[in-house]
DNA sequence: TATGAATGAGTGTTCATTCAT
DNA sequence: TATGAATGAACACTCATTCAT
């Protein structure tokens, strides 16, 4: 008589093993077994539910990307000039929270993404995304200095990277600098709000 | 009569083309044989030169954190509070010049480095060099409002991690999103300095 | 409101779904999972029905000679010393339609029969069936030069060798030599009936 | 200590089991890690011989095609018209010899070509080198009758189809027929050469 | 110094088969 | 009768590493 797991969430069980296993080996790193392992299913179970290594990869980047417009998308005019006050508050909204929910995917995405023969990084539909959302807002998109190009540098360069990159870092920062945790968030935060704002600033001055 | 393998840069033959394989596939997703294809020896005249896999790595991280900390080192002053003049000449100067020689090497440590595994990630080092040069000059760090942390922060955050994912990325950018490379650069460093001196400005600010 | 499979016939399509892809790939190469979706059945019905993947096999062959041996007995005197107009109409009689229409089965069951291992192949019974039933005519058995190795080893490869193989070939042979099919069975049937035709002859003047 | 194998012909032993394996339980039936115990070698050598198993079998079917061409083409006049007697005699020429040497490997070859997806047998190279070496001869090929199609089937299915047959049956027919060996080949020498024979005086008497 | 051959411990994936319902 | 989910035992193939020369 042998036990089966039963549990029909055998497959989000799956996901998050994987999501949690490429977050700390890197995909090529990663083991079927251990993410199996992980999820407390027979390695055979993985390849019931998904096709092959890569199509895990692929779905759970879909899936994030999927959820990451729609928030994006229903946020609307978040992303454009904001000041320190609304970027902490911002911290408790809906996209902050979905991002912190999901630093370890965030993680693997960007590390996929640096990789140089990946000609079209998924990161780039982050920004892509954002970009799109205040294009769609007239007012914005029809202003007279309006710049496509300096809007996706800016955004990413200067809020997108360094944002991931301190959820990406948080952890070890702490860790290695020896450094406590909320006045580490709060000095990130005012930092990197007054640089991001200056980047706004100036770019409103351009005529 | 066999060719030969053009004997004494075997090794940098090698360690050049792990440097590429490894940015294109990752450390973990790159095999010893397709390095020693790249870098046309057999398979087994890497394990005449290197212990394994891992001791490449670590010879290449080292060489180039030596070299990195020695530039730093050599420029003194370098990196407080520039402004947009010296910011732009710097692209210039052997420090830049340094960076873009090794963007392969500086891909291969910041993806190592995103791992969620990795708790001492190699590039701290970077900010760590840049800070330790900078705590040796008395003046800027027995200023009464020197702040270590805060300092580290700024630096990473808005000025290494910037700089770096532009080396990375640039090029996919560019292909992406469809723009000129020298625009593009130009409105990178634009944006970036504005952003970073901003940081500089709101630190000195702080009583 | 599901689909449902036409239940009563679902062992069938399952079987000919088998047969069709045992043909294509031969047992070992054959995967439940195919036949599963050439029958267009969930695989798990498959052992509802079939013990195991032998069973099917063993299902189909039992049938299969059971029908033939049936036919060859019914048909009493066929085999022997047949002339060419004999053979020309038998084209159209039982036997040799039973047989086109089995000609994937015959294929598997050929293919079987050839490997080293196999030291009891299925194509035997094939002979075995048409010799006991000559046998059984005591006309043919007693007479004073009936030899039946002869007659086994005559029969099997001048007559039911060549005959299976054309069946099996027929269709390579007419697209890959780029023959007509008319005009390629005409051929066949002429040379075969000749060639077999000889050794009965020379088989009844022994002495 | 480890005994290394260190005979140079181990990729030959490789493919001298691979023979064996392969016409014991088919291509698709053979697993890679009984071949490599068969040969005595470990399983990874054999794909450092070769890319994978497909390629085995290409290496030997290969190899098999160009020695039966040469043995075909260096025979020359061998295979038209034969007699009962130069028949008898060619069984212990270079041809049969070499073909008695391949029984395994023909019969890996005729089972391939049996399936019915493929749709260039290999086994069909057999007759065409012999019909190529044939029409190579200006006075066959020009003589008014001749006939490729009706020669290309003649000697296919009366004459390569019965003795490859054979090659492959022998042993289990022996055994299952209860047969002597000695006897069961001077039978079905005597009749196949009748019923050759018999194809090739016909052919010979169209005008 | 250099290398072709060899090797063992994996590693992703497959597959016949079974279970619960 | 029917089926989606599950499973373990293979399986083909890989790969870092080592050996002999």
């Amino acid at each position: 008589m042998v036990t089966r797991k039963n549990t029909p969430d055998a497959r989000n069980r799956i996901l998050q093993a994987a999501v949690k296993i490429f977050a700390e080996k890197s995909f090529e790193g990663s083991r079927i077994e251990e993410i199996a392992k992980e999820a407390n299913v027979p390695k055979s179970l993985i390849y019931y539910h998904f096709k092959n290594k890569d199509e895990m990869f692929e779905v759970l980047v879909h899936d994030f990307i999927k959820e990451y417009t729609n928030i994006i998308k229903s946020q609307g005019s978040h992303s454009h000039k904001p000041n320190a006050e609304e970027m902490k508050n911002s911290l408790q909204n809906d996209y902050t929270e979905f991002i912190a929910k999901n630093t370890d995917l965030i993680r693997i995405i960007f590390i996929d993404s640096l990789k140089k023969s990946t000609d079209k990084p998924i990161i780039y539909k982050i920004v892509e995304a954002m970009i799109e959302t205040e294009e769609s807002n007239p007012q914005i998109s029809k202003s007279h200095n309006y710049n496509r190009d300096e809007r996706l540098i800016g955004e990413f360069f200067t809020g997108v990277v360094p944002l991931l990159s301190y959820l990406c870092f948080q952890d070890s920062w702490i860790n290695y600098f020896n450094m406590n945790k909320e006045e580490c968030d709060t000095l990130f935060l005012k930092i990197m709000t007054t640089a991001h704002e200056a980047y706004h600033k100036q770019s409103s001055q351009n005529t």
